[in-house]
DNA sequence: CGTTATTTTGAGCTGTTTCAAGCGCCGTGG
DNA sequence: CCACGGCGCTTGAAACAGCTCAAAATAACG
């Protein structure tokens, strides 16, 4: 997967305009009231579309930053590296959800994020977004919340890596699948996953063999039912308990 | 302590008024390069300066959101309660930082942040914060960098919870300690640190006797000297390869 | 349809936790 | 001033969760 042929396709596919204003995601990726004026100027901020094929990076840890991205459709994992090879996933993004908060800190990725399907995204130049949310109060108050709410989340996966133990672990995984499925509208029950046993063991802080265990276990006890990356959710509330709520 | 009480005696002492100007943190703070315009009005943002004892409470999970806190002096632990009576300690902040950025998401802190010691603050009015970045571009820059940082910090600590052993994590806690001691002007090689060894735990995800014992591993390997909670760190070079860089 | 990657499962091993006991330090009260 | 109790820290021994290594089963893919 080659970033360099993926950008020729770009440029001859995704020349569309994006609007917003019809953009059924609306509601998840930059929900505040504008007046008729405020969203035209919003929609001329994110004017391109961009596409990724499986593997393709979206950024590279170093690479520098201009612009965030709003998933469209498809999902991204990201991931930082250590420079001892050790890498650590560190979230598993889909449509509606902001990727590349990270960079603004340094203007340089900390971390690389890569499409996990194909995927579609809508870029976001950072100056850009800045500039109007300097002008319109609850575009600004929504970038704030966009990154808080990564900090909440951050700290929802520091207690679970912390103080969880593996197949507690693997509930809270299922448990946040099921719901970001609800969110757009499909079923909180049927998953279908999109990353390997190994990349779910990286995000959970457990080894490949552990997370196969974790969803046999699951399925023996009659709360999920297991066909690969395919898992049907049977008692949601035994879930819950798990995590303890 | 009782933070009730604790408020009658900021009306009677703290009524200072608070001059980032003057103020020794201000690099740390808000290191904005500011028109002295600007500055002036930045520091009618922050009049209000806070005295919080040992244990004291500067917010609790629950609480509405209105300030942001900038450490003038001492220390505070910020830790995420579960449901199940679970905690998770997520950070050690001293002066100089930003605490309360997970609570913008909502408008309700989603953890709570305790001092650690005697302990100052500056508060920062959010809508009055949100309303001067509006007007002043590098203060906007700079809010978003801050919050931004506190993404990647979170980002590391998965890592280290995710994927370190034991000694290495503790190694990268006392390499992050050292670090900040010496941000600060103090030693990057003698530690006074302000937490327990149940704290110290629960941040880096580790029961306190295995804290312990790493601490006494280091130091019959020479690697640090222990007195309590006074550590003084003999080979920084053989902590960084611990940690692989 | 063969080849490769992913997943499952088993068996033994290891690092961390658990449980338990002892030590040192500090503040309180006799 | 010393005894006492409490708390935090250290240390040991045993238990256990999750890891490693290995092999087989299954799914994905050209």
């Amino acid at each position: 997967m080659n970033v360099a042929l993926n950008d020729i396709n770009q440029t001859e596919i995704t020349r569309l305009r994006v609007a917003c204003s019809n953009c059924n995601l609306r509601e998840l990726c930059l929900p505040v009231d504008l007046t008729p004026d405020e969203m035209t100027r919003l929609e001329e901020l994110s004017n391109q579309k961009r596409s990724y094929a499986t593997g393709d990076y979206l950024y590279r840890s170093g690479d520098r930053f201009k612009s965030l991205h709003a998933i469209r459709s498809g999902s991204f994992k990201t991931r930082v590296l250590h420079e001892d090879g050790r890498e650590q996933v560190t979230g598993f993004l889909m449509a509606g959800e902001i990727i590349g908060l990270d960079a603004i800190s340094t203007d340089i990725h900390t971390c690389e994020a890569l499409a996990m399907e194909d995927s579609e995204v809508c870029e976001l130049p950072y100056s850009k977004l800045a500039e109007l949310s300097r002008e319109i109060p609850s575009l600004q108050r929504h970038v704030h919340k966009i990154m808080s709410r990564e900090i909440v989340r951050d700290q929802g996966i520091m207690l679970l890596l912390g103080s969880m133990r593996a197949e507690e672990r693997l509930a809270a995984f299922l448990l946040n699948m099921s719901q970001r499925n609800a969110i757009h509208g499909m079923s909180a029950t049927q998953l279908r996953l999109r990353m390997s046993r190994l990349e779910i063991g990286s995000y959970l802080g457990l080894k490949l063999e552990t997370v196969s265990r974790a969803f046999s276990h699951f399925q023996d006890e009659g709360l999920i039912q297991v066909k690969a990356r395919a898992i049907e959710i049977l008692a949601l509330s035994k879930l819950r308990e798990m995590v303890g709520k």
